[in-house]
DNA sequence: TGGCAATTGTTGAAGTTTCAATATTTTCGC
DNA sequence: GCGAAAATATTGAAACTTCAACAATTGCCA
């Protein structure tokens, strides 16, 4: 306790200093965590993410899953790359999600014929039905934060953060 | 593979309705995943997280020890529970990463008197000198994407996500 | 063409998070 | 005041993710 005051006393302040010119920043109690674009961003991530987490639990399936199933439903098989991309997964946390639904017949590996090195994933029948309850699943909550939120505020918020995205490639 | 077609054959498509109205409903494409609020919101959180990690790795710090420092800052003790609720972490993750950091001499654990339930956290000496550093290269991210994104939508995105958490509870 | 580098996907080990159970202390009704 | 219920934090096992290494295939260029 008294240590930290001693710190804080001028002649210690300004030892510091010529430590690192960063700590020689404004002794400001800097703004706080919560205005920060980041933890703003991870907080509300986490809350929706949640809300879409426990209705999908009504099918039993992670919001990871839906994900998958979703990018696969048109039909056109993607290479494990291609869906780790759009799923937001790295490569191996991928592979072994993929292992779980080929189990449940949710989705299905092909070699690529034009490469050989390269994996198709296909959404099974029984994977396109499913998804198709949970699209329903996912309109509802979405339905549910419009009632909340507004249409306006969540239309805008999704044109700032499609901005963002873009502005941060 | 002839599993699933059978699935697909009329008359069970008929069970499957009556199962549950959710099924029934237009069987049109429905709207890009990419549309989804929550997973625009994944995908920038991920985003801006990867950037403020990178810089972060410059002090070897994970940014959620980076939100604790931030947090016990102040020297007001607080609780696990309240730390936990704070920097988004459930009980035993945090139980876990302040134990690292109790290692790393960066915070150290009181026995609440008030209440003999409780822990109170406190930042060290060290782990506020670190935490200046660390809030200075959290400060040039921001400022960054300011540079690219712009002030103005930077403001009008915090705004709006402050009001999509509250309206979340 | 032959071989070296790059691309793609998987695997096993290591690290991290989460769940359920536990221990401790406090609160509250009776 | 006593005892049951609630609150708080931790623990160990299970589940999950990530990292680094690997195997297979393709592209390249000399």
């Amino acid at each position: 306790m008294h240590i930290e005051r001693a710190i804080s006393a001028s002649h210690s302040l300004i030892r510091v200093k010529t430590k690192s010119s960063i700590v020689a920043k404004p002794p400001s109690q800097d703004t706080p965590l919560t205005e920060h674009l980041a933890y703003l961003l991870a907080q509300a991530n986490r809350e929706i993410n949640r809300q879409l987490e426990s209705r999908l639990a009504k099918e039993g399936v992670p919001v990871e899953q839906w994900r998958i199933l979703k990018v696969l439903f048109d039909g056109n098989g993607r290479s494990m790359g291609e869906l780790a991309e759009a799923v937001l997964l790295n490569h191996p946390t991928l592979t072994k999600i993929i292992d779980r639904m080929v189990s449940d017949a949710l989705v299905y590996r092909v070699q690529d014929p034009k490469d050989r090195r390269k994996v198709l994933m296909f959404c099974s029948e029984r994977g396109k039905i499913l998804c198709q309850r949970l699209n329903s699943l996912a309109m509802s909550q979405e339905a549910h934060i419009v009632e909340n939120y507004g249409n306006k505020s969540t239309n805008e918020l999704k044109r700032l953060l499609e901005n963002l995205i873009d502005s941060a490639n």
